[in-house]
RNA sequence: GGGGGUGUAGCUCAAUUGGUUAGAGCACUGGACUGUCGAUCCAGAGGUUGCGGGUUCGAGCCCCGUCACCCUCGCCA
């Protein structure tokens, strides 16, 4: 063997040849993906992105022979052979080739193989960890090579669509100014400027309006975000958004413009129709779905029951009710089929959402059985007409003094339910807006209002007489797209002018002065001729996840990191150089957990 | 920071109430085999049971601590 071979060309790829290339010469290269050695001959099944085909060595090429019996799973090879029509019965169905193989005449070894951990066949099966850390092994296989295939045809057709649409893709600093609102920011030591810090952006979001006054008109990007939180199984410290910012427009101009892009993305790579999308207030989201991503693929809405509640000698239902608080149900189809045990668990876990407990019953012979039924006797047919309820059915009850509670609870058990009992059918694509969201809530703990959104979000004009008197029931024009449950972007018309801008800072509890220093560029911008303007972002992630039907959102990015943060492949983050810190003006402060050892 | 789960060979897993030398399949090494496509057959090598401590005559299994990964609450304007 030659100690280094240089590449040759190959004529096809592995996935290509058909019977009409029979006796034609061909050149493939990839990876072993399978040796099977009989001694005489030597079948190998070489495996590039486009497919897989057969090798045949025969022993009458000693030399050649010879090479092929040191092949070993994910060998790096080149290969120079006939194309041959495979003797009937000897068809291989499960492949798009195996109607042919390549007989082999030159084997060039490219790149020989230590054991590998694991084959791509065998990574579906290999445990996450293990895939992280050997990525480059994991993204051989088929399923991780189509994702990405997705996402970028996902990223192609964004880019198409908007170009078409006459948007500009513009491109936002990663070195930001850190602001105090929202997420925790990643800081990024500056040299140059000491005990000063960069932020990596949480979003694009001052950037985007900024071009908006400055006469872009229409904008967008795929763009990196940071935000220093903890990740969930749909949620990432890094994530892309597609961000959108227009000009001159209304709320309706910006949802088309989405909608419209998403209907282009399902046709295109699901071959889905994506109908006219309905659109839901907040407030009937919350009401109905006690959530303001309702998931509308199954029913078990929230029905209101606080009147009857009140019917009963019930304490958990009055106190609630006498604490200002409400009583709500949802009916689960056949759910009467759970056992104690099973409810039970219900009962716990619902505690996680600030609920005491969850009192059931079931609809047995037009009568309520079990759980707390012999409470709810004096209201049993009006409960069971009003639940419209069958016999089979379980009845969750949500009771809690606040509101926000009742709602946070069923909404996320009916979720819980609707997935427990597989009532969720697959290929259903239940898309809406959500309308109409509060501009701003009450936080308990800093006794302020805070944003729904983002303090730079329009209010909606005809609450603008509220805004003083009554700011929580001043709707914003903010509205979120939500598919299957799942909020898949979100966005606004922004506040365009000083004068409503600062008010609603000052509602927001921030000083004039403390305006000035985080936002005074963007107080500037809007004296200097901001035009009305509005956007969106879509987060890209959580898109292809849709696309390529999974919850987990390392499988739609190349190189995740893990819950804490780390990539398993670099190992990064990592200790630096003391140099590299001195530099940077930084000293490290010893670890609080060091300094309770040495007590 | 809280709750739950997992951790045994390179990979996927097993190991009775705490009891002899921790097993299997795949992968790997050697051998046999000229039509397989999850090739087959024979033989072999491979273990700090995540790590540290404790209880015990004896710990993969029990206890305490710790680390990693996953799910989740808080957090994510």
């Amino acid at each position: 063997m030659k100690e280094y071979t240089h590449m040759q060309a190959r004529t096809h790829h592995c996935g290509e040849l058909r019977s009409e290339h029979v006796n034609q010469t061909v050149a493939l290269a990839g990876w072993v993906n399978k040796y099977r050695d009989h001694g005489g001959v030597i079948f190998i099944d070489i495996r590039d992105r486009k497919g897989i085909t057969q090798l045949v060595f025969r022993p009458s090429d000693e030399k050649l022979h010879a090479n092929a019996d040191r092949l070993r799973n994910e060998d790096v090879i080149w290969v120079k052979g006939t194309c041959i029509a495979r003797e009937e019965g000897m068809a291989n169905p499960k492949l798009a080739t195996g109607d042919i193989e390549i007989e082999a005449s030159e084997l060039e070894i490219l790149n020989k193989v230590d054991t590998p951990p694991f084959t791509p066949d065998e990574a579906p099966k290999v445990g996450e960890e293990t895939r992280l850390r050997y990525r480059f092994i994991d993204l051989r296989q088929q399923r991780m090579q189509k994702i990405l295939k997705t996402r970028h045809r996902v990223t192609k057709l964004m880019r198409d669509y908007f170009d078409e649409n006459e948007f500009l893709e513009i491109e936002t600093p990663f070195l930001c100014k850190s602001t105090p609102e929202g997420a925790r920011d990643f800081l990024v030591p500056s040299r140059l400027q000491e005990s000063s810090f960069y932020a990596l952006p949480q979003s694009p979001q001052l950037f985007k309006q900024i071009l908006m006054v400055a006469g872009m008109e229409r904008y967008f990007q795929i763009a990196r975000c940071f935000r220093d939180e903890d990740p969930r199984a749909d949620r990432q410290a890094e994530f892309t958004q597609l961000d959108v910012e227009m000009s001159f427009v209304n709320q309706d101009d910006v949802m088309d413009c989405i909608e419209n892009l998403c209907r282009k993305l399902w046709k295109d790579i699901l071959d889905v129709d994506v109908p006219k999308l309905k659109r839901m207030p907040y407030a009937e989201a919350m009401d109905r779905f006690g959530s303001d991503r309702p998931d509308l693929r199954f029913g078990m809405e929230l029905i209101n029951i606080s009147d009857l509640a009140e019917k009963t000698d019930f304490k958990v239902f009055k106190g609630a009710i006498a604490d200002g608080g409400l009583v709500k149900a949802i009916r689960v189809p056949g759910g009467a089929s759970m056992s104690r045990k099973e409810t039970d668990a219900l009962a716990e876990w619902v505690k996680q959402f600030g609920a005491g407990g969850l009192p059931v019953t079931k609809v047995e012979g037009g009568k309520l059985a079990t759980g707390i039924a012999k409470f709810l006797e004096p209201i049993t047919d009006e409960l069971i007409a009003k639940m419209e309820a069958q016999d089979g059915d379980l009845i969750c009850f949500g009771v809690d003094k606040k509101s926000t509670v009742v709602h946070r609870v069923l909404g996320e058990l009916r979720v819980k339910i609707a997935h427990q009992l597989d009532m969720i059918k697959p290929g259903q694509w239940e898309w809406l807006w959500v309308v109409d969201f509060p501009l701003v809530e009450f936080n308990e703990d800093e006794n302020r209002y805070d944003s729904l959104h983002h303090p730079f979000t329009a209010p909606n004009p005809e609450d603008m007489h509220l805004l003083d008197s009554d700011p929580a029931k001043v709707r914003s024009l903010a509205y979120d797209i939500i598919l299957n449950g799942s909020e898949v972007g979100g966005g606004s018309i922004r506040i365009h002018d000083k004068n409503t801008q600062s008010k609603v800072f000052s509602l927001l509890g921030i000083s004039e002065e403390d305006a000035k220093v985080k936002f005074g560029f963007l107080l500037d911008a809007l004296r200097f001729g901001a035009p009305p303007h509005g956007g969106i972002a879509l987060g890209l992630d959580r898109t292809v996840m849709h696309l390529e039907n999974t919850t987990n959102i390392r499988d739609v990015i190349a190189f995740p990191k893990t819950q804490n943060g780390v990539d398993l492949m670099t190992m990064a983050p990592s200790e630096v150089d003391p140099a590299q810190l001195q530099e940077l003006h930084l000293r490290l402060a010893p670890s609080i957990k060091a300094d309770a050892v040495k007590g």
